[in-house]
DNA sequence: GACTATGCGTGTCCGT
DNA sequence: ACGGACACGC
C-alpha cells in the first residue's frame, strides 16, 4: 500500500570526489598517491581546475593560479587535462546511475540529483542505498564518489559537501534545521563570496544566525530575495529534480580566451575573435539551432570586466552572420591602445535550428532539414 | 581573507 | 533589450 499523497521525499545528491584528478588516474595510474592538479597552460596564467586531496594538504585548491600552486607544492604533478575524456567518464556514471532510478537530473560534469522518492531502497534504507551505489561505481569505473541524502536537495546537497571524500551522509526529515545551523553561511548553495562578505559585515557567520537574523535588516543590506534566502537557511527547499529534456538546447554557448600577455593591437584582437566566434559558432551548428544575440566580453588589465551585446534581427548561424556585429562591438569599445587581458564571445537567445533561406541566396544550395 | 596572482563555461537576477 | 554582478562547477 502507498499512500496516495507520500509527503517523505527521498532526494540523492551525489557527487565525484575530485573528479578531473581522478579520471587522469585511471588513465595513468601512476598518479595515485602524489599530489596532482589538472589544470590551464603553463604560461603563468593558469590556474587549477581540480586538485587531488594530497595537494589540498599543501593548500593547493580549485581556482588557485597555477603559479601560486607551483610555490605552495614544488613537487606538484600538473596535468593538463582533457574535457572529452571527463565528458565520455561522466557519462558511464550517469548512465549507470540512471538505472537505479530515470528521476536523474545531471547539474554539471560531475553532479546529479537523483529522486528516489517512493522507490524501493536496500534494506529499506536510503543510507544503505547510498552506499551500494558508491561501491558499484568504485568498482565499475574506479572513481570515488560522495552522497548527501535528504528530503530534499539543497539539504543533500550540503550534506554531500560535508560527507566527502567517499561519504555518505543522511539528514533524517525534520533534522534539516538543526544540521544546517552550526555551519559556515559559504556553505550553503546561492551564497558566494559577495554575498557571504556582506553578511560577515553585519556578524553573521553561521546559518543559524541568518535564520535569526531581523529579515528587514538583511533586506536593507542584501536587497534581493531575502525571505527565499533565509527559508533556505533552515533548510526548505521545495524544487524539484528535475530530468534534463534529452533534446533541451543550451541557453548560451560562449568561449572566451585569457592572452599569454596582454594585447591592445585591433588587428590581433580581430584575429582572435573571429576564432573565438568560429569555435562558439560551430558548435552552435552541431547542436542545428540558430542564435539572436551575440556578445563580446573584454576584460581589461585591471581585471574590470565589460561586455557588450547585441541582438540581431533575424537569427544567424553562420560565422558571418555574427561576425560583422561582433566586431562592431568590439571596435566600439577599442581605442588600440588599452591592453586587453581576455577576449570572449558569447551566442544567446538560442533556437531550434529552423530558419528562412534567404530569398536571393545564390550559389550555396538551401538547406531543407525543416 | 588577502594575495607576487586571479581560467573557462553557463545560468540567473537586478537595475535601467 | 542591455550591461553588470554574482554564483556555481571543475
Amino acid at each position: 500500500m502507498t499512500a496516495p499523497t507520500e509527503a517523505r521525499r527521498v532526494v540523492f545528491h551525489v557527487d565525484l570526489d575530485a573528479f578531473f584528478v581522478a579520471v587522469e588516474r585511471v588513465l595513468d595510474p601512476s598518479l595515485h598517491g602524489k599530489p596532482v592538479v589538472v589544470g590551464g597552460s603553463p604560461d603563468g596564467r593558469g590556474v587549477v581546475a581540480a586538485a587531488s586531496y594530497e595537494a589540498r594538504a599543501f593548500g593547493v585548491r580549485s581556482a588557485m593560479p597555477m603559479a601560486r600552486a607551483v610555490r605552495l607544492c614544488p613537487q606538484l604533478v600538473r596535468v593538463r587535462g582533457s574535457r572529452d575524456a571527463y565528458r565520455r567518464a561522466s557519462r558511464a556514471v550517469f548512465g549507470l546511475l540512471r538505472e537505479l532510478t530515470p528521476r536523474l537530473q545531471k547539474v554539471s560534469i560531475d553532479e546529479a540529483y537523483l529522486d528516489l522518492s517512493g522507490q524501493p531502497l536496500v534494506a529499506g534504507r536510503a543510507f544503505d542505498t547510498a552506499l551500494r551505489l558508491q561501491q558499484q561505481v568504485r568498482e565499475r569505473f574506479r572513481l570515488d564518489l560522495s552522497v548527501g541524502v535528504a528530503s530534499n536537495r539543497l539539504v543533500a546537497k550540503v550534506a554531500s559537501g560535508a560527507s566527502k571524500p567517499v561519504g555518505v551522509l543522511e539528514v533524517l526529515p525534520g533534522q534539516e534545521q538543526r544540521f544546517l545551523a552550526p555551519l559556515p553561511i559559504r556553505k550553503l548553495p546561492g551564497i558566494g563570496p559577495a554575498t557571504a562578505e556582506r553578511l560577515h559585515g553585519l556578524r553573521i557567520q553561521t546559518l543559524g544566525a541568518l535564520v535569526d537574523a531581523d529579515p528587514r535588516r538583511l533586506e536593507a543590506h542584501l536587497g534581493r530575495d531575502v525571505e527565499g534566502l533565509q527559508m533556505r537557511a533552515r533548510g526548505i527547499d521545495t524544487s524539484p529534480v528535475r530530468p534534463a529534456q534529452p533534446d533541451a538546447l543550451p541557453k548560451s554557448i560562449s568561449h572566451e580566451t585569457t592572452f599569454p600577455v596582454d594585447r591592445s593591437k585591433l588587428s590581433y584582437l580581430e584575429k582572435r575573435l573571429a576564432e573565438l566566434l568560429h569555435a562558439t559558432a560551430s558548435r552552435l551548428r552541431e547542436r542545428e539551432a540558430v542564435a539572436r544575440t551575440v556578445s563580446i566580453k573584454l576584460r581589461l588589465t585591471d581585471f574590470t570586466t565589460l561586455t557588450r551585446d547585441r541582438t540581431l534581427p533575424h537569427p544567424g548561424r553562420e560565422d558571418a552572420d555574427f561576425l560583422p556585429t561582433a566586431r562592431q562591438l568590439l571596435e566600439d569599445l577599442l581605442d588600440g591602445r588599452t591592453p586587453i587581458r581576455l577576449l570572449g564571445v558569447k551566442l544567446a537567445g538560442i533556437e531550434r535550428g529552423a530558419w528562412q533561406p534567404a530569398l536571393f541566396e545564390e550559389a550555396k544550395p538551401a538547406r531543407t532539414s525543416d
